[in-house]
DNA sequence: AAGTGGTCTAGACCACGTA
DNA sequence: ACGTGGTCTAGACCACTTG
């Protein structure tokens, strides 16, 4: 079990990995309530204060949730959340704005070179492929690129099945056990194709800004390719570096 | 000095804030050594732990670090941090380089309505205008026109002080006093104008990333409005989110 | 050897939510 | 009333750095 003594890694930190563990593996599902903080100590045969500060990293991680009075939760991926977290997109006031979503095309297809390397596939793997408009105030304002594995979303995007929600990150949690903890950014300035014009209603070779992101899950698999390109006339991307 | 009781903020929140007034004011200088964490508990007549607790928060804010054996430092901005906490450019191998900068202007006027409002001037107050070229390997890459409040930085851009380092967040903090903490950025994709693109020897309308950064002190005052404008063609704005 | 931060313990009391 | 997390204490031992 938790291994101590001289060389050994910190009881804290073994106890977060074991904790880790137990989320990434599915035995404690989002939204569930894990034991108290003395139970765990309990069964683990350590302090309450170790317990706490392997629970407090977590929580600056995310993972966890805590609720005085209450207990310590599995972080879930609400709408809030995948807003507040994931979505950087703002109006010029800065404030946020969930975006409407209509899929245009959802495919399963062979990965390209650059989906199998980015999600770390073998050549040739089937992807799905999803591709949708997403408006603001009922203008389109980006169009997104999806790439998933095939193999772990099953049944998405077999016959039909594209009646997707806005927030997908709820779906793979809620529907295939698969919870996008962090994700990699890459942002360019791009000029828009035919296509990117046709559908945002703009004039051929307008700048767009085109996010790239790999979305990753507890234990640094890459799940998701989003390719987003975007107008930034009404809107930007907004970061803040601490 | 430090209240306690009911109705009463917590301890370790009052020392916090008592540490991060005395870095703000100066009496704690970048670098140097911080009284220990006994001393400290001494002083304020509290135990070790919660003096620990303030520290540990102030030590993930990027306010101090902490040397194990040696003691805790107010954090400096050294090159390495400018680079690793500030600059998101990359090259299209997620490789960091810090790029050279050679100045093109650098004025004391008036701000304008833009300028007064992101770094929170009464109109008319007269602000430094920095304008530099910032090459990676040879090329032009980036333009940057950088605005500061004529007031904070006295001797700057007068008569000709315009022999800048490349990282300026070092020089604002040696000669200025002034640390820069934390940073708002908004990125758009613009098209270049006949100057970015004589500068940065691209066609006119190139799509072009542009980064409005605001940088602010611990205490979250405005002192910098940055304007960059990058070619994406070899590089890339890298963001993680966590 | 002495001093620093890093880990860990055992126990106290408080604030909050539920029953 | 009870159980939860939140704060705080006092003290132990370890790991690292410096004199």
């Amino acid at each position: 079990m938790l291994t101590t003594g001289k060389g050994s890694i910190s009881l804290y930190m073994q106890i977060k990995e074991l904790l880790t563990t137990k989320i990434g593996k599915g035995e404690w599902l989002p939204g569930s309530i894990i034991p108290s903080e003395i139970n765990l100590a309990q069964e683990l045969g350590v302090s309450q204060g170790t317990v706490r500060k392997a629970i407090t990293e977590l929580v600056e991680n995310n993972v966890l949730m805590r609720k005085q009075g209450r207990g310590t939760f599995v972080s879930i991926h609400d709408t809030d959340r995948a807003l507040f977290h994931f979505f950087h997109i703002t109006d010029n006031n800065n404030h946020k704005v969930l975006p409407d979503s209509r899929v245009l095309h959802c495919r399963t297809k062979p990965a390209s070179r650059m989906e199998s390397a980015k999600l770390h596939l073998a050549a040739g793997t089937d992807v799905v492929r999803i591709e949708r408009v997403r408006s603001i105030s009922a203008k389109p304002t980006m169009i997104e690129t999806i790439t998933l594995a095939a193999g772990s979303f099953d049944d998405l995007g077999r016959e039909g099945n594209c009646d997707l929600p806005n927030t997908l990150y709820e779906l793979y949690e809620k529907r295939y056990g698969i919870t996008i903890h962090s994700a990699d950014e890459q942002l360019r300035a791009v000029a828009a194709s035919r296509h990117d014009g046709k559908i945002l209603n703009l004039e051929v070779g307008t700048p767009l800004l085109e996010i790239e992101r790999v979305a990753l899950t507890l234990d640094k698999t890459p799940v998701e390719l989003r390719i987003s390109r975007c107008s930034t006339r009404n809107h930007h991307y907004q970061n803040t570096i601490f």
